[in-house]
This record gives structure tokens, sequence and C-alpha cells, in this order.
DNA sequence: GATGAATGAGTCTTCATTCAT
DNA sequence: GATGAATGAAGACTCATTCAT
């Protein structure tokens, strides 16, 4: 365990030099000057630079996977939208919270190799997929107005996309108020006209908030 | 001008490959060996790697920009759902054409220097802006509902590029409809809910179209 | 064939330092530092080092193999013993006209590369073979003395190589009766000892030496 | 002297190691992986991996120096042909037993260092000198043929080098019939053409031999 | 004594840029 | 203007050796 404290250790100062120069103007020589440890010693814990890389882009994407709850749907389960809003919530606790992570993963995570640029559009995808898929029960459920689920799948993912970037980049701290907007604007972009009023109504209890980390 | 079209072929090859392997992989032999010049020649035409892209990128950013029209309000101008719906259709029409240019400007051109990557960020900035402002204007006209409007303007920008990049992949051409679903997306996103009815109801007026070239 | 030249010109400096240091002990900086050509230059002629090296390798293994010809046999044809002379003329001749390749050859061209190292054991079993060929068809006419060829053959060889590497050390010249004594000595090792007394008798003409080089 | 038997173990290992990769192939990692120390515990037995390599090729000479008796001649002393058997069986039997002392010696132990280099080079010389008195006494006592017994020398040494090189590749242990082969061929290459006739009646006693370990 | 994490000098290799022809 | 051979700075990676525990 002595080891993996290290490995973390050498990737939480690595994370902070990608994010500020991205992965190509860092070099091995920024992160054991920031690490403190010599040229061998990165070699002892990492096969090489991307290697490190990979396994940063690895822990961006499985707690963003962890933070993002497939909808439950059924008695006893809190209301969709409230499940939504944890989500936001989450992803924007996180993201917001390691403004480095959001940089690499918004800014320099791309053009580096085919795979690491394919496990993002991936990860991308998936989540575009997951939200079409709520989208095609929405609209099952006539709660969701006629549209094509999969642009409007993309709007939403890309709205949140861009929200972070630039919250990040203004330093907006604001997680629950930013959520609200977000989630606002993709309801009502989906929504059928006449259910908004109702939304509208539901402000959320804060008791009823799943913690943002 | 002889000189011009020499650069012009030049940069047509170099977007070709840019798009394909992004900057960091992309080399000089890549693109003379595409262009069938000599080294020194590449040199006699452009200042350098950079350089070069640098021309590239401001080729994309001053084209969407012309394409981007504000909103003109005031009697005798076109409706301004019109006007959106036009400006969607030319930016669309340019990025979809172009795949290399969409491919450079959402996976590439990031992350190798701050001053373009500043330049990126600067030109979304100012179509946040931009967004916001027509925003701003629609709430004081009643016709948006009250929100944050920066963050509904990110969530704007965020579903078009998005849109863009997944439609790009799955190389959708059919910018009437994409343009048709961001638009009804957006729009309900932001309107006054009780004006939804409304627009549902315009539906586009094919002589109405702005060419999207 | 300019190109040819430079390469020829590197591959001069490298052998002589090669023969000096030895593969391992040889870097990038020693050449390039000998054959005043930068960094880059090298790699513009040479894959790397290995690929220098082979390539040096296989001059000599080629020049030496050009120089052992293969015993004729047949009416109009040297003398065999005439024929064994000239070889051994020819490869001494080489041999230690060559310092740096014999030492190469024989002191640094071993332990590096599976690959490398199968090539020169490649070389000298088929030299191998060549001898014990030639010993078993002349246990068939008669000549040789009944034994195992194939130890014979490697006694042949292997006493060439030794007074190359030693003669090579001693800056011995005298490749005629060098090779004289070789030959005296092998042909007494395989031949039927009756027969020596003729072969004792003839004295090579200086007329009909193969030049040796 | 648990030390000494310490230090056997990790040399037995290496050896092993050394003679199929070649010195510079094999690194630590290797040696302490196969000989179960840590690396630091190398460190306490050995300077260095050249002093291991120095002591291995140390070990090998000194056996074959061992192994190789100088001819006693005079009243009393065993036939000087059974001397030389009983030094090639010696020395065959040693080398052939261990391959990885012939691949050491023959293949790797060259080629890093000038002072090993130099070891390995006086022993042969050596080697060398030794055969040659034995031939100029021969010579004085009218057994051996008038030549240049330098030359004559490495004739000899050569054949047995390769013979051995060759056999250990073929695996060969047929250490009597190879001895009997070497004599024979490195006999006739040298003695008076009249006295062989009496050499080849002489047959090996098996009681006369001595054990080759 | 034993351990194995840490070290950093030493090398190779790439590639954007220059410059003599 | 065009060429492409030459350049050398920059950077990645290895591995023998050390040293604190």
């Amino acid at each position: 365990m002595e080891r993996e404290a290290r490995r973390e250790q050498v990737l939480r100062h690595a994370k902070r030099i990608f994010a500020r120069k991205g992965y190509h103007r860092t070099n091995i020589a920024d992160i054991i000057g920031r690490a403190r440890i010599a040229r061998g010693t990165f070699y002892l814990y990492f096969e090489n630079k991307r290697d490190l890389f990979e396994e940063l882009l690895a822990q961006v994407l499985d707690e963003l996977r962890r933070r993002i709850q497939r909808l439950r749907i059924g008695a006893g389960e809190p209301d969709p939208v409230e499940q939504l809003r944890a989500n936001l919530r989450r992803v924007l606790g996180l993201v917001l919270a390691e403004r480095e992570l959001t940089d690499i993963l918004l800014n320099h995570a791309t053009g580096f190799d085919r795979e690491l640029d394919g496990r993002v559009a991936d990860f991308y995808e998936k989540v575009i997929d997951q939200i079409q898929r709520s989208l095609d029960l929405g609209l099952e459920m006539n709660l969701v107005r006629p549209c094509d689920t999969r642009v409007a799948a993309c709007c939403i993912l890309g709205g949140i996309k861009e929200v972070v970037l630039q919250a990040s980049r203004a330093r907006r701290r604001d997680i629950a108020s930013l959520a609200e907007e977000i989630l606002n604007f993709g309801l009502r972009g989906v929504a059928r006209p006449e259910l908004m009023a109702v939304v509208s109504a539901t402000r959320p209890t804060e008791g009823a908030l799943v913690s943002a980390d």
C-alpha cells in the first residue's frame, strides 16, 4: 500500500501540471521536478508518460461514471427530476472541485493517442446513450415532447460540458444554482411544455439532496 | 497571387492531416509529403508549423464569425427565430461540410500554446457573450423566462458544439433537421413556456432560408 | 550515389571505432564525433547503431564470401592445392589489410543481438560445411586419410582464425608465408601421409598466385 | 565460509545467464532474480557487475590452466603424446561439461573492457607460447618437421577452440573421440611425416587416461 | 547482514528549423 | 524561388549503483 500512496502522490502532482500545460507540453522533467523524485523513480511507478496520463484519465472517467447514476423509475424511487438533479450536482461537485480534472478532460484529453482519444469519446458516447435512453423512456411515458432524442441528448451533454468549462474558468463554485439552471434549461428543452409549470413549482428540498461529494 | 495559391494549397493539405492526427502527431514530413513540396519550401510560405496551424485556425474562426450574424431586431428585419435558424444552418453547413475543420476545432485546437488556446477560448466566449446578450434582450422583451442567462448561453453553445461533434462522427448531413432540433431544444430551454405554442407552429418556410454557404 | 558515398564515409569511421572499442562501448557520440557529422545526420543515413553495425558486418562477411571460392575439380582447373592457397591468400589479404574488420569479426562480433550473433555463426558454419565437403570429396578420392571430416574442418577453420588473430595483433603482413604455413599444417593434418612428400615438393610458383587483393 | 558459499551460488546462477545472454544483455535484475537475492545483497558479495564477471572468467581460466599441464619429458614420464591426449581430454571434459563456460569464453569474453579482454588474450597467448615451446623442443628432437612453430601453435590452439565451439553447439559429448581427432590432426600437422605411422599405431590405452574432472 | 526504493548519469532517438546549392 | 541535406536542442528511457531502514 506504501507503493500505492507514492503513485498517488506522483499522480497528484502530474495532474496539476497536465492541467496547466497539457499533455504534450508536459515532460517528465516537469513531473519529477514537481514531485521531487528522481528520473528513475518515475519509471519505478509508471511505465511512461502515457501510462501515467492514462491512469489519471481513468481516474476521472471512473469517478464520473460513479457519480452519474442510472435513473431508477418505480415505486419507492425518488422523483426522476430529483435523481437528475443529484447526478448533476455530483458531477458538478467533482468537476468544479478539481479544476485540474476538468481542464484535462475538457481541454487536453484529446490528440495524443488514438486509444486514449477513443476512451474519452467512448465515455461521452456512453453518457449520451444513457441520456437518450432516458429521453426515449420519457417519450413513451408522454413526459418528453416528440423530438430526435439523440440530438436532444447531445444538447444536454454539451450544455453541461460547456457550463462546466466556463464555470471552471470563472471559478464559480455555486454548484446548486448551476445545477438548477442546467436542469431547468434541459428539462424545458425536452419536456412537453404543458408539464413545465409543475416542474417549475418543484423547488428542490435541500434535505433531499444527495451530497455532491 | 501565385504565392497565395501555393499557400492555400498547402493549408488545404495540412488541414486534412491535422484533422486526422492532431497537431502534435502531425509532423512537417507529413505535410510536405502530402503537399508534394520540399522541406525548405514549406518555410518559404510559413514561418513554422505553429504559424501554419494558427492560420488554419484563424480561417475557421473567421469563417464561423462570418456565419454567425448578430440578431437584428426592428421593423423590416426577419423574425428573430428565423435569424437564429439561419445562423445555425450556416454554422452547421460549414462545419458538417468540412469535417476536418470540426475535428480541428473541437478535438485538436487545444493544448499546445497558451496563445492559441486562448484564441479559441476567446472565440467561444465571444459567442457565449453574444448569445447571452440576445437572451438578456429577450428577457427585457419578456420573451425569455427569468434565468441565469450566462448559464443558458453556455447550454446553448455547448449543445451546438456537441451536436456538431456527434453529427460529424456519425456523418450526418441533414443540416436542416439538425438545426431544427437544436433550435427547438434551445428555444424551449429559455423561452417563456406560454410562448412555445406559437413557435412550434412556425415551421420554417424553405424560401426564407439563408443559403448555408 | 552521393548518398552512398556519405554512408560509406560514416561506415569507415564507425568501423575504426567499433574495432577499437567494440560494439557496446561505442556510442553514437563517438561515431558522429569522429565522422564530424551532427547527431541528426547520423539518423539520416542509418536507422540506428545496430543497423550501422549490421551493414559493417555484412560488408565483411560478403567480402569474405567473395574471396573464399569453391574448389573446382576437373580437367583444366588449377591444382586443388593451388586453389586452397589462393583462397587462403585472398582471405589473409583482406583480413590483415583491414585490421579493423578482423577485430570486429574475431573479437567483437558477438554478444549484442541474437540475430547478428547468429549471422556470424552461420557464416562460420557455412565455411566449415564447405571445408568438410571438400574433405569428404578428398576422402572419396583417397587423398584424405580416414577421419571425422567435421572435426577436421573445424580444426582447419579454427587454425586460420587463430593465425589471423595473432598475426593481426603482431602486425604480421607476410601473407604468403602465413598462408604457406597454414596450408602445410592443414594439408598434413588431413592428407594421407604418403602423399605429403609430393606436396612438400610443390613450392608455389609466384606466377600462379591469385593476387591477394 | 557461509559467505563463500553464497558467493559461489550467485556465481553459478550468473554464469548460466551470462552464457545465455552475454555480458551486456545481462543485467543485475536478471542475476538477482535468478539467484533470489535482493538488489542490495548482490553488492554485499560483489563489488559490481564487472567484478562478478571477472571472477567467473578467472574461475574458467584458472581451471583451464590447471588442466593444461606442461609436457614433462624424461625417463619415467608418460609418452608425450599420451600427455597431450590427457591435456586435451581434460580441457574438453571441462569445457563440454560446462557449456556455459564455453559460451562465455568463446563468445562473450570479449569486448567490454581493455583489461578483461587483455586477460583472455593473455591466457591464449600463454597457451600458444606453451604449445610453441613444445614444438620447438620437438623440432630440436627431430620429431617436428621444420616450420614456423608460432603459426603451427596458433593452428593447434585455434583448432581446439573451434572444435569446442562447434561441439558445444552440436552438444557433442564424445570427448574421447573428439580428442583423438584433434590430436591426430594436430600431430600430423606438425610431425615429420615418417613418424606418423608410429603414432597412428598407438591407440590410447583406456587405463592411461587422466580423468577429465 | 539483508532489503529494495531511490538515484541520476548516460544514451538513444526525434523532429522542427536552417542554409548552402 | 526551390531544394533537401544537415543541424542540434529537446526529451524519453535504462540500469548499475547507493543507502536508509
